[in-house]
DNA sequence: ACAATACGCAGGTAAAAGCCTGCATGTCAA
DNA sequence: TTGACATGCAGGCTTTTACCTGCGTATTGT
């Protein structure tokens, strides 16, 4: 997983947006993305080509169209790497910040 | 939760190595973490700044010191919003591809 | 065949991000 | 109190990002 490039990727809530709506139906084309996204059509494909760089969408070419499919695979490699790992220390890191708060020592 | 600002957070290479070597001690100053970065004093600055703004990082005076201290919440919202989601219907996904890979009719 | 459709390619611009240097301020310890 | 230390503030530079417009190519249905 190119961690960097997933970053990047969901960093920006217009491709953020897209991933949610190919949730919600998965497969769709370029044209029907490009759809109510408020800009150009250039301009959302160039978002979805970075979705595309990142692996969190792949997209299949049938005749003229361009089919859009959602890949799971690099966010649950973000939450293992990312969140699984805070998460098993969440309460104690919290904790931290509370003694340093109430002025205790370490 | 902000997720621009977390997103945008996390989408510097940067910045996630910070947190994780916050991560490996919590509690630093900013002396401590501007130390091996490979840049400025200041740049290094800015980038704990952005993790405060995300709320990945929280930062506490003592005296002349600075003291940085990891906030898991954030990363445990991006989990629920956008980790848990896909990873329910994580094989369904990946299925939708695989059939239309194959060329497989819905 | 040909017109409509779906998409790709090649720049161009303005704003944001990332990095820097120089100087100012506040705190501690001797 | 005064020098060393830890951090803050301000501005400038360069690259990247997000958006656009205009035109070219391939596919499809009639």
């Amino acid at each position: 997983m190119d961690a960097d490039k997933v970053f990047k990727a969901l960093s920006d809530s217009t491709r953020r947006m897209l991933l949610d709506r190919l949730y919600e139906q998965n497969g769709q084309t370029l044209g029907q993305l490009c759809q109510d996204v408020g800009m150009a059509r250039q301009s959302a494909t160039q978002h979805l080509e970075i979705l595309e760089a990142a692996n969190l969408v792949t997209a299949v070419r049938r005749g003229r169209e361009k089919l859009h499919f959602i890949n799971p695979v690099p966010l649950h490699e973000v939450y293992e790497r990312w969140v699984q790992k805070f998460e098993r220390r969440r309460l104690g890191l919290l904790l931290d910040l509370k003694n340093e708060l109430e002025g205790d020592p370490k």
